[in-house]
DNA sequence: CTCCGTGCAAAGGCTTTGCACACTC
DNA sequence: GAGTGTGCAAAGCCTTTGCACGGAG
């Protein structure tokens, strides 16, 4: 397989660190960058073996992982039993997710400025306030 | 077994819902009183089981979702890979959590009342702010 | 008698791990 | 050749579900 040629940022974040961007990487990557939303390493792996029907899962767990270890990617635990993931040079935001009727909407994240100042003045804890998941009631099931 | 008398309001909420209060469900809040913090469900069966060897894991989640459902129990994924369970009737608090050193800190609940406020009003979302879990960096560890 | 609750066993769903081979540096 | 990454299979872990029996109302 050629080389490689680091031409994103995460391609370079990755082999400054000693990591290799391969082409199934790649493909986790395209496929995390064109998704609007959230999703599922079920769901990235489906995507990918549409392409490369080889693929497996446990590789996406482990490229996954090594991009959380990296801080390129975050994870949101949204309670419906999988984890989901978002490139985080896509930036973050916030989800208000309705318990009773599964919906869920982002949420400014300026709402929550004043929050992790507060933290930070009174408990000297720097909150990790990307991707939070709030949960509650929604205007019409409240 | 001899009826169970309501003594506390946590009785009389099952009962008045047309659950039982049984001597398994006893042990189960029992435990649940007297532990400090948040306990999971391996860990309430665990003590359980200590008096009563056959109580089986089972029944503490069925305990548990029917406590979860009448809002006497509220669960808390701290991220470890098992849900944590508390009484709501203890009141509530919220953690933070270090990403890097896994220890965690109670976070005074006042601090999140101006973002409760704050995304009714302008989502018409009532946020369930109680047992909140926040992740980021303790002072020795950022 | 009907509904609720239990223990038990088995399954389920998501995630992780061991292994051998392939590739990069 | 040392380290990294992959597919594959199998295991792991927490949680849920089906079933039959027992007990409460």
């Amino acid at each position: 397989m050629a080389a490689m040629e680091p031409r994103n940022p995460i391609g370079e974040k990755l082999r400054s660190n000693g990591y290799h961007l391969t082409p199934q990487r790649l493909m986790i990557l395209d496929i995390m960058e064109r998704s609007d939303d959230h999703i599922s390493a079920e769901d990235i792996h489906q995507q990918v073996r549409a392409r490369y029907p080889r693929q497996h899962v446990s590789s996406i767990y482990r490229t996954l992982e090594t991009l959380k270890k990296l801080g390129l990617v975050t994870e949101t635990d949204l309670r419906d039993g999988k984890l989901r993931y978002h490139l985080q040079e896509k930036g973050h935001h916030h989800h208000l997710i309705c318990e009773k009727c599964g919906q869920f909407q982002q949420l400014d994240g300026s709402l929550l400025s004043p929050l992790k100042a507060a933290i930070l003045r009174k408990y000297r804890f720097r909150a990790d306030l990307r991707h939070l998941a709030i949960f509650g009631r929604c205007g019409k099931c409240a």
